[in-house]
DNA sequence: GAATTCCGTTGGTTGGACCATCGTGCCATC
DNA sequence: GATGGCACGATGGTCCAACCAACGGAATTC
């Protein structure tokens, strides 16, 4: 039995509001310039006004272009206003991947990381601990299920964040987790042995629990290097076998 | 002629949106909670059904609540799901700043800061370099205006964000601009003294030019701990005043 | 008992009307 | 000649009243 897909169901919002997008990230809509009126794109979109609002304001959300009353909508440049959302867009360009920005992501992860686990250890409460101790329980479990076994291995930083008390890292981690998540399969190399993942995640807690904020962060910031190092080898591996497999076993 | 600030004239949708995220933000509406029917919503409201699906559309962007068709909304658990876009909502109630959320977002510039001069350092092209010499440029032209210096310092490191190549950061600095600007008279004391400022970033750039990412990152980082250092101090110094002063001088 | 069908609730879309704001150009005034 | 008031067209914001589409549970069927 193969696996399949769930069909992706589009809001016409939604469908809208990609095609704006791509443009825009493509630089097929430069900054400063004025999007057609709303009763133009809808006409052109073939869809009512309404709809056609939703996109614009999902794109608003987005920061990739501004809204004003009375004047048509205005193109933002994206490297300077772009929202963190923008990282699900940019990774995957249909099934090709862009490995610089998995680089980034991962690069990222190693610096929020190795500093949410310094602030953990100076910060952290008995009941923050419990917590950790719970999210170290979570990855036992999820050992035999890879995907299950990456969420709850991102959820441990997570809760290292909020050990940290810092909600700008919380929030910053909440974005990172969703790009990550949804090309999990990419990222995989990470945690590929699970057991010492979770010797590794263990002794960072423990680190934590000592109040050891160097060793809790040298310990993280070890982790993750690594990992990305084997996330990284096993791209450009990839990169070196033939392509245009669309579909075919990507894990073996 | 006292500077005079334009007035809020703000959409019905960002009102109803506004009301909707506090009773979220504040726990009235705890994560999981169902929301009531667009149908119900609006008559409470007293607007159209189409105003209040753009304020559930926003509320959705912000990662506050999750709607599926067919079935009511739900409201998301924002410590797990929420967007950096929150922290503007969070900081400030009323004319109250939340001071625990000023540190962590200072201390989120330190390490983002110093993690992005390291990087720039081993990564800038001369485009780079010349990008950062306007950097400084325009901070030297600012030096009259709180506001633009402010504006401008922080460009600064948003450029080393773009000469280190990683988006998440750009991205991530995009969000704490939004923020830090719109808070810009609570941050201003770490930019106190200019011309310290714009030889500090002129050292960093020069770090960066001679690709010492050590050095860089030491120089970021000293500058941005003890421009924390001052900020905090300052609110500890306003918390200790009297309350109530609304909209009288702040700046002395 | 289990699968199927039906149906009410609810989100998604439509079409068309009207209100609010912006920018522009004209005009009267000074 | 500069200023302020005004009218107008373009454009975004809101309203209204339907209908379409997905979900979930109840009724039905086997």
């Amino acid at each position: 039995m193969p696996t399949f897909k769930p069909i992706a169901r589009k809001k016409a919002s939604e469908q809208v509001a990609d095609q704006i997008r791509r443009s825009i990230l493509r630089g097929r809509l430069a900054p400063g310039q004025r999007l057609p009126s709303e009763r133009d794109l809808a006409s052109q979109f073939e869809v009512t006004r309404t709809t056609l609002r939703e996109a614009l304001k999902k794109l608003e959300g987005l920061k990739l272009i501004f809204i004003r009353h009375g004047d048509r909508a205005t193109v933002l440049d994206w490297m300077r206003h772009g929202s963190l959302d923008l990282l699900g867009d940019l990774i995957s360009r249909k099934d090709r991947l862009n490995v610089a920005l998995l680089a980034n992501l991962m690069e990222a992860r190693v610096v929020v990381g190795a500093a949410v686990a310094q602030l953990a250890a100076k910060r952290r409460t008995e009941d923050d601990l419990l917590n950790l101790e719970e999210g170290l329980v979570a990855m036992e479990h999820a050992r035999q299920d890879t995907a299950a076994f990456q969420a709850a291995e991102f959820d441990f930083f997570h809760a290292l964040a909020t050990t940290a008390h810092n909600l700008v890292f919380v929030f910053l981690l909440n974005s990172i987790r969703r790009t990550y998540l949804a090309n999990a399969d990419w990222f995989a190399p990470l945690v590929g042995d699970r057991d010492a993942t979770v010797d590794s995640h263990r002794r960072i807690l423990e680190a934590v629990r000592g109040q050891d904020g160097e060793a809790a962060a040298r310990l993280a910031r070890t982790f993750l290097e690594e990992g990305m190092q084997r996330v990284l080898a096993a791209q450009e591996e990839r990169a070196g076998e033939a392509s245009g497999d669309g579909e075919g076993s990507r894990r073996g």
